[in-house]
DNA sequence: TTGGAGTTGGGATCTCATTGCAATATTTTC
DNA sequence: GAAAATATTGCAATGAGATCCCAACTCCAA
């Protein structure tokens, strides 16, 4: 299992480029360190913020998120569902980060940890010259509990 | 090289399902066909259209764009950038369209003609029981001509 | 401790997209 | 070929996600 980031790796790597460390960036984080695997947008960060009794501004909220981006430290996902998603990164960054199913049906994301696209990478250099640093693959079909309760 | 859709095609598509052929919707198929390989907006046909004085409300290009995709004309694909994007299909629907490789410095999205995925889609039906149906690939990375400007 | 740079919050604002509805166009039926 | 039935259009209003502006505030290095 990869180790995951810790308020210490966010204090580092906001000192690095001049940031500040605050409570509300800190907060942001340990939302997402609360909740390992899951997919969440600005707003669910905002709703849980509340419901943890320490509100943040909206906006706040959406800076927090691109900075944390931008720090590596969150993934930014896009679902199509409208609104953009985040996930803590993986802390090795040779490793790419897993594949997601969506389930046309039920909207249900599902992780798939396999990596079988580095060949085609390697491919696609050779022949574009084009240098692949990172990949997003998404999967659309039927997850199994759909497929079950279609046969009804 | 693969058939392309045609007007005549999308009177088909539309008289299965009880709608009705108009000017605007095929003129909305036509702007796709006379660009070949862009990836348009709905604010990017709505312009052309103006460009080509066949103006059509925008609330009719969004639902043209809509309509299209449901019936397997169009392929609604997501950047990133904020807006959805749409090309043309393929018209055999066994055939998984291409990837797209995305540069991180110039935005310019570059098409790749190559499906190695299959071997993967199996993997994963077999260990979590999710039918694939379609898939999305986005690599980013950095273009040839931005390596090229960023050595001087 | 203090000064200066970075950050926050909240509302205003922006953009992409959708919806309601009256007017209009297309297709079906006779 | 005309009228009826039904789908579609266009425009304005509305909605949702995201960003911007700026005064007040906080963090941190000296």
């Amino acid at each position: 299992m990869a180790e995951t980031f810790t308020i210490t790796d966010l204090k580092t790597r906001l000192q690095e480029r001049q940031h500040k460390m605050t409570p509300q960036r800190q907060t942001v984080l340990q939302i997402f360190l609360d909740h390992p695997g899951e997919h969440l947008s600005a707003e669910d960060v905002h709703g849980l913020l509340r419901d943890k009794r320490s509100e943040i501004g909206l906006a706040t909220v959406y800076r927090s998120l691109e900075l944390l981006s931008e720090l590596g430290i969150l993934q930014k996902i896009e679902f199509g569902d409208g609104c953009s998603r985040y996930e803590v990164n993986t802390l090795d960054p040779t490793q790419h980060h897993h594949h997601h199913l969506i389930c046309t049906k039920c909207d249900k994301v599902i992780e798939f940890e396999e990596d079988l696209l580095e060949d085609l990478e390697k491919d696609i250099q050779a022949k574009t010259g084009f240098i692949v640093q990172d990949h997003q693959v998404k999967f659309f079909g039927i997850c199994k509990e759909c497929q079950a309760a279609g046969e009804n």
